[in-house]
DNA sequence: GTCTATAAAATGATAGAC
DNA sequence: GTCTATCATTTTATAGAC
């Protein structure tokens, strides 16, 4: 009952806290947070139900330690974008971020995206503050580099949107794409990284 | 228990499958599958749970007939390409009836990323045949208009999907947009349709 | 820390009156 | 066609033994 989330001491607490975070993530990823059960979450840990309650109170309360510790994951390609470097340069290295992002992790890739179809109920704060303040600040530096001519003439925040919804497109909608692309490939991001890279680079020659 | 939804004949019957469509197309788009319940698609329609169960006699059917209704739309824009006319010209057709879609018909995009970003469990069956086909076919339709050189040379596969990512994002993902600009616009399709169409100029010419 | 048992609420669906 | 009442199940969460 009185459990210190903040520091768990022992071996087998952190053994279990890592298992439910991870069996989360595959649950809340594949069905949304209204669609999981705490019976499916348990299960994947490989814990009774009773027991997922132990370390977490609720239902809410792993979704929310789920979230707060993907944030930062999230956030670290935007974050990165040095104003310093090469304006060109600097943006595909963010696309390509970006995209071994949605390879190497697309399960918190639909997490997130589940999160913010549904209206991100659950996320407004975040979205709102960290986020908003972090795109107001890499904007204003893409704005730059367009007015000393280092980059085509672009509404930045555009920009943005659209390197998200490329690269985040072939983890949150790799079922339609594997489907659709069933006889010829077997990896839904084959090609993707080659693509969207060629594109960008069109897009923001100046 | 005998309905016939096929030719629902009085005004009242079609009135109540309407509002109920109408409820259900809220209601599913902003919840999921899981995430809905009957309660709140009965209460959006403004009529009682087994009133809306004598309807449809079931929440899956429910969700299958609105994905029914609705697939005819969401292929429209795709199928309008027309392989006799200006490959440039039909390409920035295709987005531009995307881009409305995507503004005029928010609800019936988020109805369908929630169900591919969940895996498509529901929709397996329309994907791997009906939308498949349909994009193999304008996938050839575009290599023919890139080997007469009237397009730049891409993979037409990885040009779709970049064309329904781009589109799509701002109806799918509208929450964080308008969360990320809460400060500096009211609707979240404000200069996308501007943007998209450019950086689509860009991108085709050969 | 982990388990069995169980409470309490929500939810999908049905029965039967009108 | 629509309603009230109700059932059966699922699901979140707690109690208490070990």
């Amino acid at each position: 009952m009185t459990l210190e989330k903040a520091k768990p001491r022992t071996r087998i607490q952190k053994q279990n806290i890592a298992a439910i975070m991870d069996a989360a993530l595959e649950v809340f990823s594949t069905n949304g947070f209204r669609g999981s059960t705490l019976d499916q979450i348990a299960q994947a840990a490989g814990i009774s139900k009773p027991n997922l309650l132990y370390y977490f109170n609720s239902k809410q309360a792993i979704h929310i330690a789920l979230l707060s510790e993907l944030l930062g994951i999230w956030l670290a390609p935007l974050r990165e974008i040095n104003p310093e470097g090469d304006a060109q340069a600097e943006l595909m290295a963010y696309i390509r971020r970006k995209l071994e992002l949605s390879r190497n992790f697309p399960r918190e890739s639909r997490l997130f995206a589940n999160e913010i179809v549904q209206g991100a109920p659950r996320m407004e704060v975040f979205l709102q503050n960290d986020l908003k303040h972090l795109v107001d600040e890499q904007a204003k530096v893409i704005l730059n580099w367009m007015d000393d001519g280092k980059l085509a003439l672009l509404d930045p925040y555009h920009l943005i949107f659209s390197i998200w919804a490329m690269t985040q497109h072939y983890a949150d909608f790799d079922a339609q794409i594997r489907m659709v692309r069933a006889d010829q490939i077997t990896d839904s991001h084959d090609g993707a990284e080659e693509f969207v890279q060629s594109i960008f680079q069109k897009i923001l020659a100046p």
